[in-house]
DNA sequence: GAGTGGTCTAGACCACATC
DNA sequence: ATGTGGTCTAGACCACTCG
C-alpha cells in the first residue's frame, strides 16, 4: 500500500490567516479609504498573535497596494482620493515627458442591457441592466482618449450625466466617494486599430488613422470586476508606458 | 538661530547595507544565474549581522525578481534559462487565450554607428558601434513581429547570425550564456503606428494597416542599459496584455 | 513625551528537499 | 539525519509625527 495522500489543507501559515482577516474587515468596510487602521500592538492582541505576524500579514497588503505605511503615523486603506494616487492606473505620458493632464468631456451616461461582452466580463447575468458613459479626455486643447465606460447599475445606481460633470477629479475617486466602491487592481488588453469614421470625429483624426484601443476591467476587493473600459487613445503624440519587472 | 539641517546621509538601515553588498556580488559575478548563493546563516556570519536581517535584504532582492527562493534548497540567482522565466518579459498572447510560442526568424546582424536615438538610450558615445539584429517572429506560421534590436558592439563582441540561428531558445538566455548579460528589468513605450511598405511586406499587412509599435529598452545589474528593441506587432489576432496594481 | 511604524536580535520550531 | 528556507515569538531600541 502506499501512503501518499494528497494534502487536504495545505499547510497556511498564521500570517496568512491574519492577512485574510485584515481583508475581510476591509471588504466589510470596517475601515475607509483613506482611515487608519488599528496599530499593529493593538491588532496583535485583538488576533492574540505576536506585532511580527501582524507585521507580515500588513507588509503584503501594502505590497499589493491595499494598505499605505506611514512611519510615526499609522497604516491606511489605500484611497484614489490622495493627489499621488489619482492617476496610479493612467499610464499614459507625451512624448516630450511632461506629466499629462487630462480633462474631461462626459457625453452620455445611459441605462442599457448588458451585452455578452459586458455581461461575461462583469460576472454578470445576461441582459442584467449596466449603466454606459461616453467621453472624451483632451489634453493641451486636442481630443487624446474616446472612452466607453460599463458599471453594473445595481451598483451604481442613481449615477447620471450630471453628477459627473460636477465632479471635479478623477473617476475612480468618484466611484470611492459615492459608490463606496474602491478600486483595487485592473488588466488591461492592448490592440492597434483603426479609426472608423466615428473615432475620427472624435478624436479629429482621419478615417484608417492607427489608435490604440485598451480594454480594461477594474476589480475591487475579493476580485470582483466593477468597471470595463473600452478605450481608444490617440498615440500621434503620446505613449503607454510599461516597466516590465 | 535655526537648528534646522539638511540631512547629509539619511538613515540607512543595515539591512539595506547588505543588501547593497549582495547586489554587488551578482554585479561581479561572484554568483552566476542559476547558481545558489551561500546560505542565510552563512551570509549572516560573513557579514556579522543575524539571520533575519539577511533575510529581509534577500527578501527585497527576492520581491524584485533579482533571486529566487526554493524552500529546503537554497536561495539561486534568477536566470532567463529556467523554463518559466523563457517569456518573463513578453506580453503578447493570442485572443483565443492559448499559451504563444513564437518562432525566430533572423534577417540579419551587422554592426553599424549608433544613431543619436540608439546611442542616447543606450549611454554610449556620439558614433560607437553597435549591433543591428533584425528578425521576424511567426505565431502559427504568420508573422506577428517584426523587429530591430541594438546592442553594444563592446559587450557582444563577436556576435552574428550564424550564432543567433544556431541558438535554439530565447535571446535573453542567449545573452545570458553566451556573454555573461542577465537582463534585470525593462522598460517599454507603446503606440499605434500606420505600416509602411517594408512593413507590409514582412508582416504581411496591407500598407497603412495599423500595428502595436513596442519601444523597449532593457537593463541589466546596477540600471545598466544595454539592449534597445523597436517592435511591431500584428495585433489583429493577439493583443498585449497588462496588469495594473 | 507618547504613540506609531521600522529595525535588529536570538532562539525555537516547522516545512521541504536531499542523502 | 542534515541542511535549507519559512514561521513565530519576545524584547530592545531607533526614527518619525504630533501635540
Amino acid at each position: 500500500m502506499s501512503n501518499i495522500a494528497l494534502p487536504v489543507a495545505s499547510f497556511s501559515p498564521l500570517y496568512q490567516q491574519i492577512k485574510s482577516m485584515i481583508l475581510a474587515s476591509l471588504q466589510a468596510s470596517e475601515w475607509l479609504p483613506g482611515e487608519a487602521i488599528p496599530s499593529e500592538i493593538e491588532l496583535a492582541t485583538r488576533y492574540a498573535v505576536s506585532q511580527g505576524t501582524v507585521r507580515k500579514a500588513i507588509d503584503e497588503l501594502a505590497a499589493e497596494n491595499l494598505l499605505v505605511r506611514r512611519q510615526g503615523k499609522g497604516t491606511f486603506v489605500a484611497t484614489h482620493q490622495e493627489d499621488d494616487w489619482q492617476y496610479r492606473f493612467l499610464r499614459l505620458e507625451p512624448d516630450s515627458g511632461e506629466k499629462i493632464h487630462l480633462k474631461n468631456q462626459f457625453l452620455s451616461c445611459k441605462s442599457i442591457d448588458a451585452s455578452d461582452f459586458v455581461a461575461r466580463l462583469l460576472k454578470l447575468k445576461q441582459g442584467e441592466s449596466v449603466l454606459q458613459i461616453d467621453r472624451i479626455q483632451t489634453f493641451a486643447g486636442k481630443p487624446v482618449v474616446f472612452e466607453e465606460i460599463w458599471l453594473p447599475e445595481s451598483r451604481f445606481a442613481g449615477l447620471n450625466l450630471e453628477a459627473l460633470n460636477i465632479w471635479p477629479g478623477p473617476m475612480y475617486a468618484f466611484y470611492e466617494s459615492q459608490y463606496a466602491t474602491h478600486m483595487v487592481r485592473a488588466e488591461e488588453k492592448i490592440k492597434a486599430i483603426a479609426a472608423d469614421s466615428i473615432l475620427g470625429s472624435h478624436l479629429h483624426v482621419a478615417q484608417g488613422a492607427p489608435l490604440l484601443s485598451v480594454e480594461r476591467v477594474a476589480f475591487t476587493y475579493g476580485n470582483k470586476p466593477v468597471e470595463i473600459r473600452y478605450a481608444r487613445y490617440d498615440t500621434i503624440d503620446q505613449h503607454y508606458v510599461n516597466k516590465l519587472n
